[in-house]
DNA sequence: TTTCTATTGCAACTGATTCTCAATTACAAT
DNA sequence: ATTGTAATTGAGAATCAGTTGCAATAGAAA
């Protein structure tokens, strides 16, 4: 479970599972979209928990190093996340017409980076492919 | 060569090919060098060259546009971008050490990728791959 | 020359993120 | 239960990249 995770990670570095960051994880594991911080602060708002802008960007770091949370679509200005806890590393399609995104995970894919890495001796700790284009039905409309 | 491009986007777009705008591009193909649009206003500053921090924001994305320059890195919390005339698409291994950035381009990769598309129904455009990790250097001196 | 539109630099602005700091809390040790 | 210590918090100020409004300027076309 996340919170078993996050809560041995945070003990490790001697830091407190305090309630605010029991309820910034809660919030990240309640959707399986990709957020950004300011989504996470107005959907809690709604639900009336109470945590600061603040909060939200300290914790955010903390799950990305204790890897329950990844960084993903560094398009727009703002930074957007996922939780990864309970999906395997995958890669994206964006379609830059409606911002429809699609995961993609191929296995020879991944085994190919990792192939052209060792050609370069370079140890490859991860990865970010984004695919920009138009999707099925956006492509559908064009024509 | 890269002026004549820049020149006939800019008439084709009913826009001028100003002083300014030469001298960013100029700069922009000075150095084969990943740069961000700070670095680009000091280094003009420093050669003398007289322009405002507005005039190369303005003109970034004009060179995007039409193809002359590409947005790369996208760890940092600023944009950085290199110029691709001259060079084929590429991706990018990271050291997150020592910042060394290698350029890969593999032929299988990219069709790879592409072939992946085509089973999402997915037209790609463009594509960024950064892979992150440790340089044959930084990965000796670890052991 | 007159008119028109695009362009410029500057400074003010924006929005995301980080930082500062005083008040609060957790918790281990008395 | 009380205390000491360090971590944590929220609020707002500060920062920083990037954008924008605007008055002055430059050119091209008429
Ligand atoms: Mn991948
Ligand atoms: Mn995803
Ligand atoms: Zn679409
Ligand atoms: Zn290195």
């Amino acid at each position: 479970m996340e919170d078993k995770i996050f809560k041995e990670f945070l003990e490790k570095k001697g830091l407190k599972f305090t309630k605010e960051r029991a309820a910034v994880l809660k919030e990240v594991f309640s959707t399986h979209n990709h957020f950004d911080p300011d989504d996470l602060l107005i959907k809690m708002r709604k639900k009336g928990i109470r945590v600061s802008k603040a909060s939200i960007y300290r914790t955010l770091p903390l799950l990305l190093e204790c890897g329950l949370v990844e960084q993903v679509e560094k398009i727009d200005k703002h930074a957007h996340y996922e939780h990864t806890f309970g999906h395997g590393h995958h890669d994206h399609l964006i379609c830059t017409k409606c911002g429809r995104i699609i995961s993609l995970f191929s296995e020879k894919l991944e085994r190919l980076q990792e192939k052209l890495c060792k050609k370069e001796n370079f140890r490859s700790i991860s990865h970010t492919l984004e695919i920009r284009g138009y999707c099925s039905k956006c492509n559908a409309k064009l024509k």
